[in-house]
DNA sequence: AGCACGCCGACT
DNA sequence: GTCGGCGTGCTC
């Protein structure tokens, strides 16, 4: 009898073997196996089935599962993110594989023209029967839409035989690579040429698509897209964040005349199997979505775009750690199709890729319809503070005031959610603090208490201090976006003002509705966090104030400053998109910081070349390699014995080991961390070095109460 | 991921 | 005397 290898989509990192009855079927076949008591789903395999398994533990293959099988390209994929990340290659597999997906979507009921011609035809019944010959099997509700008539109608043609009842699967909207082809400019056109070219070549090619912001990136990587669409292949776009799936989706229906299929966590469970399964048969040719999206079945994809690629939000980081834009790269690698990686800031280690020619450049260097990028300048703190208790300096008040007198749109930034990030008693100076991490409580006064941002544990201010005893002695401390728009309510009580945080916009309806007011200049200032950082198009914006620009920029974070550069280019970005120039203010106490000077100069190449300076000589990334061991256990003596354990037992040639250190956050949803780093140069495999690291860490007395996590290519450092 | 087996606390 | 807590370990 023959054996199949079945990959599970548990924590396993081998395959099992299982026993086939009939002729086994082929690798990538999703099948049922017994598992223990039960039956699971699980996938064959390429592996050779192992010969050795003792025949009492040989169990016999289920049942093959009639759904698509996953493409030999996906299947290797898995093996190789699991091997990258060092996750089980089961673990990765389940990133791919959900159950609840398997089943076809149903079937929708449909009506076709029916056998018996009798009843009366009216004339709305012969809107409907004349509406039914330009449409395929149209559901009810479609039909009685296109004749302009009611259900009943539709209803009662059914009954005189006039309809018949004809299933139809789901459609996917076509979307026409000529639909609304955009007027491009000549920067845009050459760039769009060769992205074309680069589609059409049909094999693997990295572009690093580098536009300021307001070049019109979106438009040239839609000539791509187009490309890949009249080939007859299907294309990939991931978005850091499913926020700006809205967005983008109401952009590509306007040019290629259907929306995209989606891809993201927010979909009802009958959506993301009708997409599942259109992207698996090829029928689905655009797909936006998120990092997951990559582990989707893709039938013939021929183009992959990184939105955004600098985005610290395509790192995954819980459970299988990996980066979407690095992952996207080896998948476009495995399916040899055309990457492009967009973004106003690419980072450090796409533009080393490109100047090391590993991808081609391309640089669109003016923004798109003779729009000016903005004028940055720095209010510096020291010589214009705010008053006592305020935090927005006379400075940025006044060109408040101008812009909102002259009827211009402002925006204030301040990547802070709630209202003070601090909170502690006047007396003692006693913090309160998280019980469960090591952090801040965070003022929140629209549900009206402190919010730890790490666990989610809520608590009130205590009406005594706890340490000093002292009576209603806690103050809040520094400002978040809630106190900004506090101060804002007070300076310009008139105005017509938005707050825009994670905590106050929470779905893609609510961001949309936003983006609506704020596009129809019903909203006069926009006040928010982060979220108001990327991609927005809002055409009336003429002033960015940001309110704290140093936050951020401490913490002896490796890439502390490569990232407060994209952010708060991100930010300025967003004014003078329109007719009007921008102006972006940025309140610091540290104008001559390399990241401020960058900013007002307009340099943010001069600004990577000087990061890349200062990392290249440590081999630090994207010029060396790192791996994060982040130990933790309930105990804090568990984690530290732990940690010394993986101490005694380092790896000494040619990589270096940072650490033991109390992870940034020592503790963590009530877990004590310590961190340990791997650092070792550019042609060294850290893979193999940790696997060898941690089987020396075991025979030494690891203590098994400690869980050990491997980060690849930490980027957090949290 | 489940679901076992396996050793220590409050009940019919 | 038993029911049951969830800690380690195994599943082809």
């Amino acid at each position: 009898m023959a054996l199949v290898s079945v990959l599970l989509p548990y924590a396993f990192d081998a395959a099992f073997t299982y026993e086939a009855r009939e002729a086994p079927p082929p690798p990538g076949a999703v099948v049922t196996v017994p598992l223990g008591r039960r039956i699971v789903h699980g996938v064959v395999w390429d592996d050779a089935p192992e010969p050795g398994i003792a025949p009492a533990r040989l169990k016999t293959l289920h049942a093959v599962i009639a759904t698509p099988a996953l493409p030999g390209p996906l299947r290797r994929f898995i093996d190789w993110v699991a091997q990258y990340t060092m996750a089980p290659r089961g673990e990765v597999l389940a990133l791919a594989l959900k159950t609840g997906l398997l089943d076809p979507p149903a079937p929708r009921a449909g009506w076709a023209a029916g056998a018996a011609p009798s009843g009366r035809i009216t004339a709305t019944r012969q809107r409907v029967l004349d509406a039914l010959a330009t449409l395929d099997r149209p559901t009810t509700a479609e039909l009685a839409a296109a004749a302009g008539t009611g259900a009943a109608v539709v209803r009662g043609l059914a009954d005189a035989g006039l309809l018949r009842p004809a299933a139809r699967d789901p459609s996917v909207p076509l979307p026409d690579p000529d639909h609304a082809p955009p007027a491009l400019s000549a920067a845009q056109e050459e760039a769009a040429a060769a992205l074309r070219a680069s589609v059409a070549a049909r094999r693997f090619e990295v572009t690093l698509l580098e536009g300021v912001t307001g070049a019109g990136k979106t438009e040239v990587f839609c000539e791509a897209i187009a490309a890949c669409l009249r080939e007859g292949r299907q294309a990939l776009v991931l978005v850091p964040e499913i926020a700006l799936s809205a967005q983008f989706a109401a952009r590509f229906a306007a040019r290629f005349g259907a929306a995209p299929a989606l891809w993201h966590s927010g979909l009802t469970q009958a959506t993301r199997r009708a997409n599942y399964h259109a992207v698996a048969s090829g029928a689905a040719k655009l797909v936006l979505g998120a990092r997951s999206a990559l582990f989707l079945p893709f039938a013939d994809p021929g183009l992959i775009v990184v939105d955004e690629e600098h985005e610290a939000a395509y790192k995954q980081e819980d459970g299988v750690t990996y980066h979407a834009r690095d992952m996207a790269v080896v998948r476009g690698r495995i399916s040899g199709c055309a990457v492009i990686l967009a973004s106003a800031t690419p980072s450090l280690e796409s533009a080393v890729n490109a100047e090391a020619g590993r991808y081609r450049h391309i640089t669109l260097a003016a923004r798109h319809g003779g729009a000016r990028l903005p004028a940055i300048e720095a209010i510096d703190l020291r010589a214009a503070p705010p008053a006592r208790g305020r935090f927005l300096s006379p400075v940025l008040a006044g060109a408040l005031e101008t812009t909102l007198e002259g009827g211009g749109q402002a925006m204030l930034f301040l990547n802070r959610r709630g209202y003070a990030p601090l909170t502690l008693c006047r007396g003692c100076g006693h913090r309160l603090t998280c019980p469960n991490c090591t952090a801040w409580l965070v003022e929140h006064r629209r549900p009206g208490h402190l919010l730890c941002h790490h666990c989610g544990h809520a608590a009130q201010v205590p009406a005594k201090c706890p340490d000093c005893a002292a009576e209603q002695s806690f103050v809040p401390i520094g400002p978040g976006v809630e106190r900004i728009a506090e101060e804002v309510a007070e300076l310009f009580p008139a105005a017509r003002t938005i707050l825009m945080a994670s905590d106050a916009i929470t779905t893609a309806e609510q961001a949309e509705a936003a983006l609506r007011a704020i596009v129809a200049h019903e909203i006069d200032l926009v006040i928010g966090t982060q979220m108001i950082a990327k991609g927005w198009h809002f055409p009336d914006l003429v002033l960015v104030g940001v309110v704290d620009a140093d936050l951020g920029l401490g913490g002896g974070d490796l890439r502390a400053g490569e990232r407060g550069a994209q952010l708060l280019h991100q930010v300025a970005g967003r004014a003078g998109r329109g007719r009007l120039p921008g102006r972006v203010l940025l309140q610091t106490y540290a104008p001559e910081h390399p990241v401020m000077r960058a900013l007002i100069g307009n340099d943010l190449a001069g600004f990577r070349r000087a990061e890349a300076d200062l990392r290249a000589p440590g081999h630090w990334p994207p010029f060396g390699r790192l791996a994060a061991l982040i130990v933790s256990a309930d105990e804090a003596a568990t984690a530290d014995a732990a940690a010394a354990a993986l101490a005694r037992t380092q790896p000494r040639d040619g990589v270096q080991v940072l650490g033991p250190a109390p992870a940034p956050f020592a503790m963590l949803r009530g877990r004590h961390r310590r961190r340990l780093l791997l650092r070792a140069p550019r042609g060294i495999a850290v893979q193999p070095v940790l696997r060898a690291w941690l089987d020396r860490a075991r025979a030494e007395g690891l203590p098994r109460a400690a869980r050990i996590d491997i980060d690849i290519d930490p980027i957090s450092f949290l």
